[in-house]
DNA sequence: TACCAGGAGAGCG
DNA sequence: CGCTCTCATGGT
């Protein structure tokens, strides 16, 4: 990826850090705002968020992707690793069914990615997610890091950012404090994970090790972590391609695309996901997920007025 | 006002 | 298994 005629271009400033990364078929917006992270949003054309410790500007270039963060940066390798730009695109939509349904979500939104998230603000997003909008999630999870998150150093003119509050901090806090963020039923279920991960009695960063099947059992025991949620952690922070969220979204586009107008029980629907998309059904899930949104949610329809 | 949101969990037949 | 209900909150 670093052969000598594309070497990244770093510059820097005591002020912040700047770098273009060379990557082709990279489509930043349907990445960030695509449902799998929920701490980006435009600014004039480039996206703000924050990954770690540092506030982060992206912009998507002819050439592929300008970055910029507060302070020294002695390497970009964080920021790949993130970003996923090392990932071979061209062989995950190689390995896609060659089908009519998922030549058309392709098409739609060519350059998509997938995240490589820090496991733990992955699963309590998630654990937050549940029969939430986006923008609802965003919300409940800016409120969140205002008030538990630590702030992060930027230049006077910049909004204040924050950090992803650590499970030490969450299991610090009161259930009430938590539901103050308006994350409602969903605060004692963040509470309790972030009491047993900062106990110690729950080991995040062992997933990645384990078979895919075992590692989402294993997340499955945290309460409000059910299927969904799990291949959502799997998918978005581990690493597991495999692993095939299916939400409201996804169910209507395998029932229309695949079997339109044909009663499909739930357990010949999950099978068929399971079986029929591959090694990277989870690229090929979130590659559904955003043609379905984006195909109908101009402006203010929802999935169940589709029918 | 009524209905629903990238669900999970529990109760029931 | 499949269905139904509840959970909390904000938006349409």
């Amino acid at each position: 990826m670093r052969s000598a005629n594309q070497e990244p271009v770093a510059a820097r400033t005591n002020a912040s850090s700047m770098i273009l990364l060379p990557v082709r078929n990279y489509d930043l917006e349907a990445t960030l705002d695509s449902g799998q992270s929920f701490r980006w949003r435009p600014d004039n054309g480039s996206w703000t968020g924050v990954i770690g410790r540092r506030r982060v500007r992206l912009t998507g270039t002819r050439d592929g992707i300008r970055a910029e963060t507060t302070g020294p940066a002695a390497d970009w390798q964080w920021l790949h690793h993130y970003l996923q730009t090392g990932a071979d695109l061209d062989a995950v939509l190689e390995s896609f069914p060659d089908d009519a349904p998922m030549r058309d979500a392709v098409a739609a939104c060519r350059g998509l990615r997938i995240l490589r998230q820090d496991p733990w603000e992955c699963l309590a997003s998630f654990i937050l997610s549940s029969t939430k909008q986006i923008i609802q999630i965003r919300q409940i999870i800016a409120l969140l890091c205002e008030r538990f998150g630590e702030p992060l150093a930027g230049s006077p003119d910049e909004p204040p950012a924050f950090a992803f509050p650590s499970p030490e901090k969450i299991a610090s806090v009161t259930e009430a404090g938590l539901r103050a963020c308006k994350m409602g039923f969903r605060a004692p279920h963040l509470l309790a994970a972030a009491q047993q991960i900062a106990g110690g009695k729950f080991d995040l960063g062992r997933l990645c090790h384990l078979p895919l099947e075992e590692a989402r059992m294993e997340l499955m025991t945290l309460r409000g972590v059910g299927g969904k949620i799990a291949d959502c952690v799997l998918l978005f922070a581990h690493g597991f391609d495999g692993a095939f969220p299916v939400d409201v979204w996804v169910e209507r586009a395998l029932r229309e695309l695949y079997f339109p107008r044909r009663q499909v029980g739930g357990k010949r629907l999950r099978h068929f996901a399971a079986t029929h998309f591959g090694p990277h059904a989870g690229y090929a899930q979130q590659y559904l997920f955003h043609y379905m949104r984006t195909k109908f949610t101009s402006p203010g329809s929802t999935p169940n007025e589709i029918a």
